[in-house]
DNA sequence: TGAATAGTGTCTTTAAGACAGTATGAG
DNA sequence: CTCATACTGTCTTAAAGACACTATTCA
């Protein structure tokens, strides 16, 4: 685990010997000369409850920003941590998960957000994280958060949209108001990334329990591409791709809720992309 | 273009209500308070010479690394750009291009970089941008730079390797020693996207000029996949692709230099991504 | 004239999607 | 029993790849 301060070790990266000239040229080196930028991460952890795609947030506790929802995030710690242990740690201090179940969510980097004007106090550059996860517990509010709590998706993305918007329905617990900084961009782009994650990888597995239905599977990919899959060819063509899923000799204890008969269960493969991969249906017009 | 600094203007982001109790924060607020982190960008500039990829490195003036070549790059202006604009003006700034020219190439954000020894002087966080550009000139060196050259990819690449070596092949002017920090890593990463891309979206136009044959344009994936493919078959293709390339009417003025007929000339057409796709051949050892 | 190239025709194989049909289990 | 579901069979269409062929131009 990389842990170092330069001022205290300025010992050789990459296992690189060191000129004496240079060891003296680092001695006289001030980090403080720099401009002040700093460096944030910040995490879209989407999560699926009850069959519906949730997404931390935290309600700010202090300003800017104050009492807005936001992504959980904070500063990298500099000299002590790379990127993706900062958005691990944040990750785990918003979600109390301890690190035994960190393992089992699947993080990646998204891109990073730099525009001057996105923090009002100074220039900060945020390095935003995706992160895929089981049925995760209610989180606890971190330190400098007022509040932690798993968002429906539908209440904040106006391209999947309130689609269940119907008659009967129930008013949603969305933030008013929007996301604090430019976190609704980063949400919209991270729903991009997971969708089209989806087609291409066995990343879908990432939000079911170990054990799992090829049904279970359906829904996840029905749930965030936001449209009904034939069930028939689906069943088939997830088995038809190697590696994605592997079967566990066992079925379920009972049929589904609604009757049927006991299904397969499967667990995941070892395949890193699906090939051929699984297409979203009927995209033409966004092609350009 | 936005370009505030915080203490000079503590002004609302996205046009929000700054309540007065926050403005007295704000102005309390000290920059330097945070961890000292920096952060950069730095470009990975690919371009076609001789129906070569080649990449933009420049020779470092000073330490760390001082003689390393390195992936063009630097400091992040703070307060005074977006980190698209920082990778445009170091792109600029080492190749000599104006703005105009910077218009006909393509950028976009690669990953992000920050572990903590990376750099020896403090912690740096790099942002890694991908430039795609047609036949660009020779750069001349920027002032933090000792020298600055295209080089090509094949003589640094350890995966695509120098398979052109056959026996009476020159000696290819590589850097010796690697890249400096690890931007080995980060070209690698590069050279992934660049190669994804050119299956989904159209950039492969964007290492032509404005009219280009079918032939020209089956020659960048050629080169950049590292494989040969079946010239009947992927002319069918490409036209068949809608949005990929519009005919221009026109043809080649004479026919090829070993020859054969004059061949029609296509230019880019409005398709964002290709629908289907380009798939590479032969990819199965890759998925797992 | 010979060789290399642009572009087209056609056949085979693979994969996607529409649709139907059987078996199982909940209520 | 009824109905929803798990899974399988089959047909149609789209697309990729192999191969062949003609026409054009350079050397």
């Amino acid at each position: 685990m990389p842990s170092q301060s330069p001022s205290q070790d300025p010992s050789p990266a990459f296992g690189r010997e060191v000129p004496s000239d240079e060891q003296a040229w680092l001695a006289a080196y001030d980090p403080h000369a720099f401009a002040p930028v700093a460096v944030t991460v910040d995490v879209v952890a989407l999560t699926l409850r009850q069959d519906e795609l949730h997404v931390l947030l935290v309600q700010r506790a202090g300003p800017p920003f104050q009492g807005c929802w936001a992504l959980p995030g904070g500063f990298v710690r500099a000299g002590q941590e790379d990127l993706d242990q900062a958005a691990a740690r944040e990750l785990a201090e918003e979600t109390g998960v301890d690190t035994a179940a960190l393992q089992r969510v699947h993080l990646e980097q998204l891109g990073s957000y730099g525009a001057p004007s996105r923090d009002p106090r100074m220039h900060v550059v945020s390095i935003a994280y995706l992160a895929f996860a089981p049925n995760l517990p209610a989180p606890r509010p971190g330190s400098d958060a007022a509040a932690a709590a798993w968002v429906p998706v539908a209440s904040l993305d106006p391209v999947a949209g309130p689609r269940r918007g119907g008659p009967g329905d129930h008013p949603r617990p969305a933030p008013a108001g929007g996301l604090a900084f430019d976190h609704a961009a980063i949400l919209a782009a991270a729903l991009d990334r997971a969708r089209s994650k989806l087609e291409y990888t066995p990343l879908a597995t990432a939000f079911l329990d170990r054990e799992f239905t090829i049904s279970d599977l359906r829904a996840v990919y029905e749930e965030i591409w936001g449209e009904k899959l034939h069930p028939g060819n689906f069943h088939r063509k997830v088995l038809s791709v190697p590696g994605f899923v592997e079967s566990t000799g066992h079925t379920t204890a009972h049929g589904g809720s609604r009757g049927g008969p006991r299904a397969r269960l499967y667990h995941r493969g070892d395949a890193r992309l699906l090939h051929p991969a699984l297409l979203r249906p009927d995209r033409e017009e966004e092609i350009r």
